[in-house]
DNA sequence: TAACGATATGCATGGCACTCCATATCGCTA
DNA sequence: TAGCGATATGGAGTGCCATGCATATCGTTA
Protein backbone atom coordinates (compact mmCIF):
# COMPACT_ATOMS: atom_id res chain seq x y z
CA UNK A 1 0.00 0.00 0.00
CA UNK A 2 2.54 2.47 1.13
CA UNK A 3 5.90 2.08 0.39
CA UNK A 4 8.51 5.11 0.97
CA UNK A 5 6.80 6.57 4.12
CA UNK A 6 9.59 8.86 4.14
CA UNK A 7 13.45 8.26 3.55
CA UNK A 8 14.46 8.65 6.94
CA UNK A 9 17.93 8.57 7.94
CA UNK A 10 18.70 6.05 10.25
CA UNK A 11 20.70 4.95 13.06
CA UNK A 12 23.87 2.12 11.85
CA UNK A 13 25.87 -0.02 13.74
CA UNK A 14 29.35 -1.80 12.86
CA UNK A 15 30.06 -5.21 13.28
CA UNK A 16 33.09 -7.30 13.53
CA UNK A 17 34.23 -10.54 13.44
CA UNK A 18 37.48 -11.88 13.47
CA UNK A 19 38.82 -15.74 13.39
CA UNK A 20 42.00 -18.15 13.02
CA UNK A 21 41.61 -20.51 9.98
CA UNK A 22 44.24 -22.90 8.15
CA UNK A 23 45.45 -22.03 5.03
CA UNK A 24 42.02 -23.30 3.11
CA UNK A 25 40.30 -22.29 5.83
CA UNK A 26 37.71 -25.23 6.48
CA UNK A 27 39.04 -25.62 9.37
CA UNK A 28 38.50 -22.25 11.73
CA UNK A 29 38.65 -20.92 15.63
CA UNK A 30 36.04 -18.35 16.60
CA UNK A 31 35.31 -16.13 19.60
CA UNK A 32 33.57 -19.13 21.09
CA UNK A 33 36.00 -21.71 21.19
CA UNK A 34 37.98 -19.10 23.33
CA UNK A 35 35.46 -18.94 25.66
CA UNK A 36 35.27 -22.77 25.33
CA UNK A 37 38.45 -22.85 26.40
CA UNK A 38 38.43 -20.29 29.29
CA UNK A 39 35.11 -22.22 30.29
CA UNK A 40 37.21 -25.63 30.16
CA UNK A 41 39.99 -24.11 32.44
CA UNK A 42 37.34 -22.80 34.95
CA UNK A 43 35.35 -25.79 35.35
CA UNK A 44 37.97 -28.63 34.55
CA UNK A 45 35.71 -31.03 32.38
CA UNK A 46 34.42 -30.41 28.66
CA UNK A 47 31.32 -31.81 29.37
CA UNK A 48 30.25 -29.17 31.97
CA UNK A 49 31.74 -26.17 30.33
CA UNK A 50 29.68 -27.05 27.23
CA UNK A 51 26.96 -26.92 30.13
CA UNK A 52 27.57 -23.57 31.35
CA UNK A 53 27.84 -22.45 27.79
CA UNK A 54 24.51 -23.72 26.47
CA UNK A 55 25.87 -25.53 23.54
CA UNK A 56 25.90 -29.09 23.00
CA UNK A 57 28.96 -31.33 23.86
CA UNK A 58 29.00 -32.55 20.16
CA UNK A 59 29.63 -28.87 19.13
CA UNK A 60 32.24 -28.30 21.84
CA UNK A 61 34.15 -31.25 21.17
CA UNK A 62 34.26 -30.86 17.33
CA UNK A 63 35.22 -26.93 18.12
CA UNK A 64 38.19 -27.94 20.07
CA UNK A 65 39.09 -30.87 17.84
CA UNK A 66 39.01 -28.71 14.45
CA UNK A 67 41.05 -26.31 16.50
CA UNK A 68 43.64 -28.20 17.61
CA UNK A 69 43.99 -29.58 13.98
CA UNK A 70 44.25 -26.07 12.82
CA UNK A 71 47.26 -25.22 15.53
CA UNK A 72 48.52 -28.97 15.17
CA UNK A 73 48.94 -29.00 18.54
CA UNK A 74 47.07 -29.75 21.32
CA UNK A 75 45.09 -27.02 23.78
CA UNK A 76 43.96 -29.58 26.02
CA UNK A 77 45.26 -32.26 28.02
CA UNK A 78 41.80 -35.06 28.30
CA UNK A 79 41.72 -38.06 30.49
CA UNK A 80 38.78 -40.58 29.66
CA UNK A 81 38.16 -43.06 33.07
CA UNK A 82 39.02 -42.20 36.67
CA UNK A 83 38.39 -40.61 39.59
CA UNK A 84 35.13 -38.40 38.00
CA UNK A 85 34.82 -39.94 35.11
CA UNK A 86 37.07 -38.15 33.58
CA UNK A 87 38.39 -34.23 33.45
CA UNK A 88 40.13 -31.82 30.96
CA UNK A 89 42.94 -29.40 31.43
CA UNK A 90 44.55 -27.20 29.42
CA UNK A 91 47.90 -27.37 27.79
CA UNK A 92 50.70 -24.19 28.81
CA UNK A 93 50.35 -23.61 24.70
CA UNK A 94 46.42 -23.35 25.23
CA UNK A 95 46.73 -20.58 27.93
CA UNK A 96 49.05 -18.50 25.87
CA UNK A 97 47.08 -18.63 23.15
CA UNK A 98 43.99 -16.69 25.54
CA UNK A 99 46.43 -14.22 26.55
CA UNK A 100 47.23 -13.93 22.80
CA UNK A 101 43.94 -13.85 21.64
CA UNK A 102 43.04 -11.21 24.44
CA UNK A 103 45.61 -8.97 23.26
CA UNK A 104 44.69 -8.89 19.89
CA UNK A 105 40.81 -8.54 20.51
CA UNK A 106 41.73 -5.33 22.43
CA UNK A 107 43.67 -3.99 19.79
CA UNK A 108 41.04 -4.55 17.35
CA UNK A 109 38.33 -2.60 20.03
CA UNK A 110 40.48 0.05 19.75
CA UNK A 111 41.00 0.70 15.97
CA UNK A 112 37.49 -0.47 14.91
CA UNK A 113 36.41 2.05 17.28
CA UNK A 114 38.69 5.10 15.61
CA UNK A 115 37.75 3.69 12.21
CA UNK A 116 34.01 3.97 12.42
CA UNK A 117 33.70 6.85 14.00
CA UNK A 118 35.24 8.14 10.96
CA UNK A 119 32.86 6.00 8.62
CA UNK A 120 29.94 7.72 10.63
CA UNK A 121 31.24 11.03 9.98
CA UNK A 122 32.39 10.02 6.26
CA UNK A 123 28.25 9.12 6.11
CA UNK A 124 26.65 12.11 7.42
CA UNK A 125 27.89 14.31 4.71
CA UNK A 126 26.16 12.64 2.25
CA UNK B 1 43.31 -45.33 13.03
CA UNK B 2 46.53 -43.10 13.38
CA UNK B 3 45.34 -40.18 15.59
CA UNK B 4 48.12 -38.33 16.63
CA UNK B 5 50.38 -38.62 13.57
CA UNK B 6 52.85 -36.05 15.35
CA UNK B 7 51.78 -32.43 17.03
CA UNK B 8 53.16 -30.40 14.62
CA UNK B 9 52.73 -26.44 14.68
CA UNK B 10 51.17 -25.07 11.52
CA UNK B 11 50.30 -21.68 10.23
CA UNK B 12 47.28 -20.33 10.84
CA UNK B 13 46.01 -16.62 9.06
CA UNK B 14 43.92 -14.59 10.57
CA UNK B 15 40.41 -13.54 8.62
CA UNK B 16 37.72 -10.80 9.71
CA UNK B 17 34.17 -9.79 8.56
CA UNK B 18 32.80 -6.57 9.01
CA UNK B 19 28.92 -5.75 8.13
CA UNK B 20 26.72 -2.88 9.14
CA UNK B 21 23.23 -3.63 10.80
CA UNK B 22 19.90 -1.55 12.34
CA UNK B 23 20.19 -1.95 15.74
CA UNK B 24 18.53 -5.28 16.19
CA UNK B 25 20.60 -6.86 13.68
CA UNK B 26 18.32 -8.22 11.88
CA UNK B 27 18.95 -6.05 8.89
CA UNK B 28 22.61 -6.27 7.80
CA UNK B 29 24.72 -4.62 5.19
CA UNK B 30 27.46 -7.32 4.28
CA UNK B 31 29.92 -7.05 1.80
CA UNK B 32 28.44 -8.87 -0.71
CA UNK B 33 25.56 -5.82 -0.76
CA UNK B 34 28.71 -3.37 -1.69
CA UNK B 35 30.15 -5.67 -4.47
CA UNK B 36 26.37 -5.65 -6.00
CA UNK B 37 26.18 -2.24 -5.86
CA UNK B 38 29.04 -1.44 -7.26
CA UNK B 39 28.20 -3.52 -10.05
CA UNK B 40 24.91 -1.93 -10.66
CA UNK B 41 26.57 0.98 -11.14
CA UNK B 42 28.78 -1.04 -13.79
CA UNK B 43 26.05 -2.80 -15.61
CA UNK B 44 23.13 -0.67 -15.18
CA UNK B 45 20.15 -3.00 -14.32
CA UNK B 46 20.10 -5.14 -11.43
CA UNK B 47 19.73 -8.01 -13.13
CA UNK B 48 22.90 -7.39 -14.78
CA UNK B 49 24.88 -7.48 -11.64
CA UNK B 50 22.71 -10.55 -9.91
CA UNK B 51 23.75 -12.68 -13.24
CA UNK B 52 27.06 -10.98 -13.26
CA UNK B 53 27.80 -11.41 -9.67
CA UNK B 54 26.18 -15.07 -9.79
CA UNK B 55 23.76 -14.95 -7.52
CA UNK B 56 19.94 -14.94 -7.73
CA UNK B 57 17.91 -12.33 -9.01
CA UNK B 58 15.60 -12.41 -5.79
CA UNK B 59 18.73 -12.72 -3.23
CA UNK B 60 20.27 -9.62 -5.02
CA UNK B 61 16.72 -7.75 -4.79
CA UNK B 62 16.42 -8.70 -1.32
CA UNK B 63 19.99 -7.47 0.07
CA UNK B 64 19.57 -4.09 -1.78
CA UNK B 65 16.12 -4.05 0.20
CA UNK B 66 17.32 -4.53 2.97
CA UNK B 67 20.31 -1.95 2.54
CA UNK B 68 18.25 0.50 1.60
CA UNK B 69 16.10 -0.32 4.89
CA UNK B 70 18.94 -0.43 7.10
CA UNK B 71 20.32 2.92 5.96
CA UNK B 72 16.81 4.62 5.82
CA UNK B 73 17.42 6.52 2.40
CA UNK B 74 17.49 5.38 -1.58
CA UNK B 75 20.66 3.81 -2.82
CA UNK B 76 19.30 3.12 -5.96
CA UNK B 77 17.01 4.66 -8.22
CA UNK B 78 15.12 2.12 -9.78
CA UNK B 79 13.18 2.29 -13.31
CA UNK B 80 10.53 0.24 -14.67
CA UNK B 81 9.48 -0.52 -17.95
CA UNK B 82 11.03 1.64 -20.66
CA UNK B 83 13.24 1.35 -23.56
CA UNK B 84 15.29 -1.49 -22.16
CA UNK B 85 12.49 -2.93 -19.97
CA UNK B 86 14.14 -1.07 -16.83
CA UNK B 87 17.14 0.07 -15.22
CA UNK B 88 18.66 1.15 -11.96
CA UNK B 89 21.22 3.98 -11.15
CA UNK B 90 23.33 4.75 -8.00
CA UNK B 91 22.22 7.56 -6.12
CA UNK B 92 24.68 9.82 -5.00
CA UNK B 93 24.32 8.93 -1.47
CA UNK B 94 25.07 5.20 -2.77
CA UNK B 95 28.63 6.41 -4.37
CA UNK B 96 29.59 7.96 -0.78
CA UNK B 97 28.35 4.78 0.84
CA UNK B 98 30.84 3.06 -1.26
CA UNK B 99 33.63 5.77 -1.20
CA UNK B 100 33.58 5.43 2.56
CA UNK B 101 33.14 1.63 2.77
CA UNK B 102 36.25 1.27 1.15
CA UNK B 103 38.06 4.15 3.54
CA UNK B 104 36.69 1.78 6.21
CA UNK B 105 37.98 -1.57 4.68
CA UNK B 106 41.38 0.07 4.11
CA UNK B 107 41.53 1.47 7.22
CA UNK B 108 40.60 -2.40 8.79
CA UNK B 109 43.51 -4.23 6.57
CA UNK B 110 46.06 -1.83 7.83
CA UNK B 111 45.30 -2.56 12.02
CA UNK B 112 44.33 -5.84 11.22
CA UNK B 113 48.18 -6.45 9.90
CA UNK B 114 49.47 -5.03 12.47
CA UNK B 115 47.49 -6.73 15.06
CA UNK B 116 47.86 -9.88 13.55
CA UNK B 117 51.60 -9.55 13.39
CA UNK B 118 51.89 -9.12 17.17
CA UNK B 119 49.46 -12.34 18.10
CA UNK B 120 51.90 -14.05 15.66
CA UNK B 121 54.39 -12.82 17.34
CA UNK B 122 53.31 -13.74 21.00
CA UNK B 123 52.37 -17.45 19.99
CA UNK B 124 55.73 -18.26 18.70
CA UNK B 125 56.58 -18.09 21.98
CA UNK B 126 54.80 -20.43 23.45
C1' DT C 1 34.42 -56.49 39.01
C1' DA C 2 30.37 -53.61 38.85
C1' DA C 3 29.24 -48.97 38.63
C1' DC C 4 29.89 -44.33 37.50
C1' DG C 5 30.74 -40.24 34.91
C1' DA C 6 33.35 -38.06 31.34
C1' DT C 7 35.37 -38.48 26.78
C1' DA C 8 34.57 -40.01 21.88
C1' DT C 9 31.96 -40.36 17.58
C1' DG C 10 28.50 -41.75 13.98
C1' DC C 11 24.00 -40.65 12.38
C1' DA C 12 19.19 -38.64 11.90
C1' DT C 13 16.86 -34.45 11.85
C1' DG C 14 15.45 -29.72 11.77
C1' DG C 15 16.21 -25.03 10.59
C1' DC C 16 17.70 -21.74 7.44
C1' DA C 17 19.34 -19.50 3.54
C1' DC C 18 19.44 -19.54 -1.10
C1' DT C 19 17.83 -20.89 -5.59
C1' DC C 20 14.05 -21.80 -8.81
C1' DC C 21 9.79 -20.88 -10.50
C1' DA C 22 5.60 -18.39 -11.33
C1' DT C 23 3.24 -14.31 -11.88
C1' DA C 24 2.24 -9.37 -11.80
C1' DT C 25 3.40 -4.65 -12.98
C1' DC C 26 5.42 -1.02 -15.47
C1' DG C 27 6.35 2.17 -19.45
C1' DC C 28 8.77 2.91 -23.68
C1' DT C 29 8.83 1.39 -28.63
C1' DA C 30 7.42 -0.19 -33.01
C1' DT D 1 -1.86 -1.12 -28.61
C1' DA D 2 0.84 -5.29 -28.59
C1' DG D 3 5.23 -6.67 -27.20
C1' DC D 4 9.40 -6.55 -24.78
C1' DG D 5 12.46 -6.67 -20.93
C1' DA D 6 13.40 -5.15 -16.34
C1' DT D 7 11.58 -4.48 -11.70
C1' DA D 8 8.66 -6.58 -7.86
C1' DT D 9 7.26 -10.32 -4.84
C1' DG D 10 5.38 -14.59 -3.05
C1' DG D 11 6.03 -19.50 -2.50
C1' DA D 12 7.89 -24.20 -3.33
C1' DG D 13 12.00 -26.90 -3.53
C1' DT D 14 16.76 -27.94 -2.14
C1' DG D 15 21.07 -28.40 0.02
C1' DC D 16 23.92 -27.55 3.81
C1' DC D 17 25.20 -27.36 8.59
C1' DA D 18 24.38 -27.18 13.57
C1' DT D 19 22.20 -29.66 16.94
C1' DG D 20 20.64 -33.52 19.44
C1' DC D 21 20.39 -38.50 20.10
C1' DA D 22 22.26 -42.74 20.76
C1' DT D 23 25.90 -45.51 21.91
C1' DA D 24 30.63 -47.02 22.66
C1' DT D 25 34.85 -46.54 25.33
C1' DC D 26 37.72 -45.62 29.12
C1' DG D 27 39.85 -46.03 33.87
C1' DT D 28 39.37 -45.16 38.68
C1' DT D 29 36.76 -46.28 42.87
C1' DA D 30 34.27 -48.88 46.13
Amino acid sequence: MDKPPKPTRKDVFLNYKIWLSNLTGDGQIHDSTYRLIEMISQKGSLKAAAQALKISYRKAWGDLEQAEEVLGYQLIEKQRGGKDGGASVLTPAAHKLLEAYKALQQKFDDSVEKAFEEFRANLNKI
